[in-house]
DNA sequence: AAATTGTGTTCAAAATAATGAACATGAGTT
DNA sequence: AACTCATGTTCATTATTTTGAACACAATTT
């Protein structure tokens, strides 16, 4: 509950509210962008304003980066000018070539006993949504899932060792060198059998509608 | 114009917040998709306070998408996961059906000189395509590619060895452990700078319209 | 079991985004 | 010039997000 005091009130968004930390980079600024868009549709203020149910007043300060808008907020101007929310987001960032990720920097999950150890290699969430890891298990190691959701796949590929996996009520074995596909529409586990550690990868879609 | 009335204040933005227009399709709910990535980057809602900038409290009520983030806090959010921001929207957006190619004969392919090996693991493609492989090069063994069209990306991770990614003008070396994902929109090539043969896993995703 | 620690949730207060009405400006008209 | 009309900006108020502290709960430790 605070000032609104001077006339130049409304300011300091722009330059203040995100100087908190990140110097390098800062949010994606898209009050040039929404505006572009609005005045490529030919729409005033007022006309978005009623399409997106915004209120114009609001819309000026965002066209001139004065405000922070809500997700919400956000979302219907974007279906008001008919553009993806994430083009909009994205429109002023750059694409770096390269994305490195060092070794600490990769995120490893494993299980309770420490036998079993997954890291999360990547993802990419736009399609639907993909993510591939790297596996290490010694023997007895055991990594459990609940399903992945109807139509999800899972992709392993045993680089060495052997791997037990069952899903559902089937189960396969693999040996070094194989590679297996299967549905993870309910709970499903791999166990690395030894003597030798199991090593591999494994690409997981989840959530395609897709079925064998 | 309306009332935030009963104690338990905090509450209703899931149901209320946005039932205004749009009864069709409804603002990203990134709560789901939040509190995954901070579970496998193994943070509490403590940690990820702390290096977002982002208050716990906040934090928890965006996870159960009973808050209507601002920009500029899902932003920061999103550089605490090391997660480009238009990624973490788009997670639940669209499920675009997925083509399964049967493909469990892992084909191989090798550089004419034989010193670089590439097993095709798995492939899946409608929109757009997606290709993951295992790789093994000895020292000087050279994969090189064509552009595999605008949007495109490649995502290698070296499990042993040495190698030299050039892509474009740009160059980056990558040693055990380590990822890098890149564009793969002009000529690139992969090289393994031994002396111990480099070893590793690549996923690409031809001609989608991702960016980073 | 009591105390401690770790983790997520809720509370009251403060900051700020969103609204509708009033205001400012400029381009045409009369 | 004075009058409209169209368009964007600012103002006062309201609605919500955000914060930090307090709380609840479970799991460990003493």
């Amino acid at each position: 509950m605070q000032q609104k005091k001077d006339a130049s009130s409304s300011s300091s968004f722009a330059r203040d509210a995100f100087a908190g930390q990140n110097t390098s980079d800062r949010p994606p600024l898209v009050g040039k962008e929404i505006q572009r868009l609005r005045q490529e549709h030919q729409l005033t203020l007022d006309e978005l304003a009623s399409k997106s149910g915004v209120s114009k007043s609001i819309l000026s300060q965002i066209e001139r980066d004065h405000s922070n808008p809500t997700l919400s907020t956000i979302w219907r101007i974007s279906q008001a000018l008919k553009q993806p929310l994430v083009d909009m987001l994205s429109s002023g960032e750059e694409k770096p070539r390269f994305e490195h990720l060092k070794v600490n920097q990769t995120p490893v999950v494993s299980s309770t006993d420490g036998k079993f150890v997954l890291k999360i290699l990547g993802t990419l969430g736009t399609v639907s949504t993909l993510q591939w890891y790297e596996f290490k298990a010694e023997e007895g190691g055991i990594l459990e899932s609940e399903s992945h959701g109807a139509g999800s796949l899972e992709n392993v590929t045993l680089v060495s060792g052997k791997l037990l996996v069952i899903s559902g009520t089937e189960s396969r074995e693999l040996i070094s060198g194989e590679t297996l596909r299967f549905l993870t529409d309910s709970p499903h586990r791999l166990e690395s059998l030894g003597p030798e550690p199991a090593h591999g990868f494994m690409v997981n879609l989840l959530n395609s509608n897709e079925s064998f």
